[in-house]
DNA sequence: CATGAATGAGAATTCATTCAT
DNA sequence: TATGAATGAATTCTCATTCAT
């Protein structure tokens, strides 16, 4: 979506006039945000954002989708796991899930308005797409919980999909909200409170859809 | 918050521009929402807005807290059930709040969009009071569950409170989504969904958390 | 020029409205000057004001007249001494004058700045009314001046308007901007301040423009 | 203090904008002076001029600015003389001086009302160090004539200053306003009644302060 | 392609004046 | 007459987008 001038650009400045959009929208949101401020903060010239994006509303639309495939990205190679059980996966790989929160702040917190709906129509392509992925995800845990036979079945997917996205991203968001408190690379304690919450969660989970 | 001039109108007035404020608000967000629009939809002129409120800020601010006052008067005068167990409380009471849905759609949606942080840093006064009213209300509703033994007691009340509002929350997001689609008074039909979810999620809950 | 009605006001109201108009001009000039202001700090409504007057323009033209009517009344009283010299009119009564800047400084004020041109066209008429009474005085005390020989003769009236005018009004600044500098009635000490520097005023211009 | 965008202008660009600033805000003052009728007058847009400047005031301020140096240039170029005699100094030079004030009536006129006070608060701090410079200036020429032995010793600096400023503010006034009056380059004749008026000023001045 | 000055539509805000009570 | 809410014309200021260099 972006125009070619933009994808003929070097890796890293791409990245930065990436990253220079998303801390914007991030901070002011998709109205306040200043092209002008995106142009310095990327060490670009305000015209140059013009020949890589159409306009301010293309711009924003590829952040959220630049976002989003830098995670794909990054937990495709951390966590190949598709057919674990609902309860492991919240267990295995936690620490790595966690040590991303704390590289990539902004990331995170973009990502997390942009599904938080705070973009409203704006994102909503690119937000539907994602939370597609993320559902199709979510039931597939959901169907090998039931071909092992964990997870009661007085319940149907749909009421168990939404009670397994109400605990889990609420549990997520307040993890995210410690790592944002902590500053560097979290320390051996601050990994076993979140691992300690991580599993309390499971267990609360586990107790109200288990078998 | 407002101006003396505007505590002075008639009630009908004020309803009227709280109302075409939050509907502009709602629609358009806080930064392409017009002061002229509001005045007009309220039947003022544009000026009168000004004499009401300092400015579009105040104007915004004063809309959250007008919304959350008309809940609470609502719920208030439906719901005085302090002592009530966690799990009874969404079962009590439900069609009524269900009808409040379906007759306020606007201020449902809008104070939706405030708690879920849509507005950002705009309303976080007005909107942490706003949390730190309705968690004084779930701890409660906790600490009734402990007294009467229907709780776990191997979780603290933090990670109970995390749990109880991840479910609470999706599953009125559900409903409220679900009211949204229906048109004019629910039907029989449409209560009878809506209360089997209440009780799938009751369900999950106190697997989850009971004892 | 104020309307009828606002003649028949009393006394008392009419000075705290005068005073009202003046202090706002005073302190935010004409444009910036509010009427809700002026009538709140008059103790009326802003409509009142309206009754009147005509509009802020002719408040303002009538605030001016007051202003100079107010020191007409009072100086006249205080120094009807028509044939005096020139160099003695300003150390006679020279006392009651400060007084009077001490008393009234917002008058004072006021009418300095209507004086300096800082209202432009707006204070024209009266202004012009206003320099074309002072001029008068003046040309009589230099009239005066001539006849007793105590005024060079080289010099025509117009030159000896102009460096008299320039003397008096700079001294006169001076005094005025200490006269606020104090508070309350001025001291002993004072008014031998503000007298040695009459009577080094009088020293030049006795020099200069003396025989 | 305006953007670094309006010092990269060309200088005609600069000229014309603030030549159109001066003539705008010496016509109507600063609050009725509009935007875009200086932005017309300067053949630029409107936002240009907010390219250039954060606002209103800051426009003004410089303007203000501007109109100094302007004159701080073309008077140092014409009258590097600094260790003068007092009453040579409005003598010599005063031709080229009169030309100015026909050449640049506008300058003049705006340099002389924020001298005078008319924008009130808004100059002070320029017009402040404008003042600080002339007085700097004169009290040089006073302490040259104590040196000489031409002025009278038995009043203090601070008094001759009240004097000498009070008597050649006015003769300054009296002539600007007659150069006005003048169109295009003056006649012999006009020169010779600035003159004459310069010389009656002097003769004031020395019989005034001299010794 | 990069740059950054120019543009002007669009919105917020002010406040003198009117007018119904 | 007094009051003060209502009005809307008038102005400032913003910033996405264009375009000449």
């Amino acid at each position: 979506m972006p125009k070619r001038t933009f994808n003929r650009l070097d890796d890293d400045k791409k990245e930065r006039v990436m990253r220079a959009a998303i801390g914007e929208f991030q901070a002011h949101g998709f109205e306040k945000a200043k092209i002008e401020v995106i142009a310095q903060n990327a060490g670009v010239a305000k015209g140059s954002i013009y020949q890589y994006f159409d306009d301010k509303k293309e711009l924003f639309i590829y952040s959220v989708t630049w976002a989003l495939e830098y995670f794909m990205k990054v937990i495709d190679r951390q966590t190949p796991l598709k057919d674990m059980d609902v309860y492991d996966y919240f267990l295995s790989g936690s620490r790595e899930r966690f040590k991303l929160l704390k590289r990539e702040p902004l990331l995170v917190a973009f990502s997390m308005d942009v599904v938080s709906g705070k973009y409203g129509s704006l994102a909503k392509e690119v937000n539907s797409e994602l939370n597609r992925i993320g559902e199709e995800y979510e039931l597939k845990l959901i169907a090998n919980g039931r071909k092992r036979g964990t997870i009661r079945d007085d319940l149907d997917d749909k009421t168990l999909l939404l009670f397994f996205q109400g605990v889990t991203e609420k549990f997520t968001t307040e993890i995210m909200e410690k790592a944002e408190g902590f500053k560097y690379e979290p320390t051996e304690e601050q990994y076993c409170e979140m691992e300690s919450l991580m599993r309390k969660m499971v267990s609360l989970l586990k107790q109200g859809m288990g078998r």
